[in-house]
DNA sequence: GCCAACGTTGGC
DNA sequence: GCCAACGTTGGC
């Protein structure tokens, strides 16, 4: 089992709308590091769902419902999406305000490297912000 | 294979 | 709307 974070401009698609679709392709990722990581996630695997630009925060929890498989959208190179699911809407968002001054969150790549946008967390680091969502 | 130029993301 | 940071592209 392994855990991860999504950005995504809520204006683009929001948790709310996930919600409401019961389940996404999570596609049109353009980035080496961050196909990497899709290509790491296993059905199962839990994800924070974070909100970029507008609202800046990690807004609850999705899941993964199928491991990446080559990405519908891309025209040229070999993109892969996923589908997620929504889990479980955190009771308050966690800004990234907070997460900036918890100790023990300063490594992750949302605060080391903003512009990434799919990341692993490490158990610690997404039950820390798991639970500053409850 | 290096590096400058350029484009994009995302916080402020 | 600006700008810093970073990834990608392309010339050499």
């Amino acid at each position: 089992m392994n855990y991860w974070l999504v950005k995504s401009e809520p204006s683009v698609y929001s948790y709310e709308q996930l919600e409401k679709d019961k389940k996404t392709t999570w596609d049109g990722v353009r980035n080496f590091a961050a196909r990497i990581h899709l290509n790491g996630m296993k059905k199962g695997d839990l994800v924070l769902f974070y909100h970029s630009n507008e609202g800046k925060a990690v807004m609850g929890i999705a899941k993964v419902v199928k491991e990446a498989f080559p990405d519908p959208t891309a025209t040229e190179g070999q993109w892969v999406a996923v589908e997620l699911a929504p889990h479980k809407k955190f009771k308050k968002p966690v800004t990234l305000e907070a997460i900036k001054g918890e100790e023990v969150l300063q490594n992750i790549y949302l605060v080391r490297q903003g512009r990434l946008s799919v990341m692993p967390l490490k158990l610690e680091e997404f039950d820390h912000i798991v639970e500053m969502g409850n």
